[in-house]
DNA sequence: TGCGAATCTGCACGAATTGAAGATTGGCAA
DNA sequence: TTGCCAATCTTCAATTCGTGCAGATTCGCA
């Protein structure tokens, strides 16, 4: 069985809903929207930069950090820190976790249920808005490199 | 049988073990030792260098940096990346995980028991050495002045 | 078509952390 | 107790990641 996803959404409607809220649609934007749909590497501000340098050479890192920025603040994409030094950007915004490997910083989703059945002490009081469970280790490669 | 430690060693304990590792015991050690025994703060380094040169002016940033990665490495403490900007440290090496106010940063220890009834997908080939969970919201102080 | 606000680019800056080099010192050996 | 030397400390520069700013450019409505 495969889990459905919900994702970021497809460059035409982001070029809608951006309008529709007084946001210009520029060229700049529509390439990272097409970059981001369905991209499943959790890249970086810089690993997209080099990506769009390639289609349009000139486009500079700091549009890239903007417009996803506001991709991340309007709910259509995440905008993660897994400790991989650099924040991670995440078309997919379903409800869901991660694993890293520790040695090549290669990302999965991962989708956790039954968390409603943990027990947990020490949280009184504070008024908890997001839970994410981080999974460290070793990608199946990596694992067989280090054998 | 295995004895199981909630917390970093003591200040003196750990004089021993660096000396039994060849590793010298300095004054500026000796302090961070004594600041990190027991701490519950979660401070950063550079938290723990201002409370470290109240008391030895002149001692390094670099030093205190050094000497909790040392530490870290070692096992008798943990070093944590809670999403706050900068890494902060643990004495408390027990299995347990952390909540983060969004607000004003306070971090407390959180325990989290029945995680192995949780029912994972995704982590296919990955071999998983930890997982951390991490809640995010408002601590009662910053929940209560919000409303 | 033109205008004005939004956007883009380029650059400087700030925070966090590490690298490197020279000065200092802990701790063993004599 | 002294002296040596590797380990450690301090200082300072460099790096990485990200944001602030200012001036040039451009989208999109009138």
């Amino acid at each position: 069985m495969r889990t459905y996803r919900v994702g970021m959404r497809s460059p035409a409607e982001l070029t809608e809903a951006f309008r529709a809220h007084g946001l210009k649609v520029t060229p700049q934007r529509q390439l990272l929207f097409r970059l981001m749909h369905g991209n499943e590497c959790h890249p970086t501000a810089e690993a997209l930069f080099q990506t769009a340098s390639e289609q349009m050479p000139g486009i500079s890192l700091r549009t890239v950090y903007q417009t996803l920025n506001d991709l991340a603040t309007m709910g259509e994409l995440r905008s993660l820190d897994l400790g991989t030094g650099a924040v991670r950007f995440d078309p997919n915004i379903d409800d869901h976790h991660h694993v890293v490997c520790d040695r090549c910083n290669e990302i999965r989703d991962v989708y956790v249920s039954g968390s409603d059945a943990l027990s947990i002490t020490g949280l009184d009081g504070f008024a908890v808005s997001n839970t994410s469970i981080l999974f460290n280790g070793l990608c199946p490669r990596c694992a067989a490199d280090s054998e």
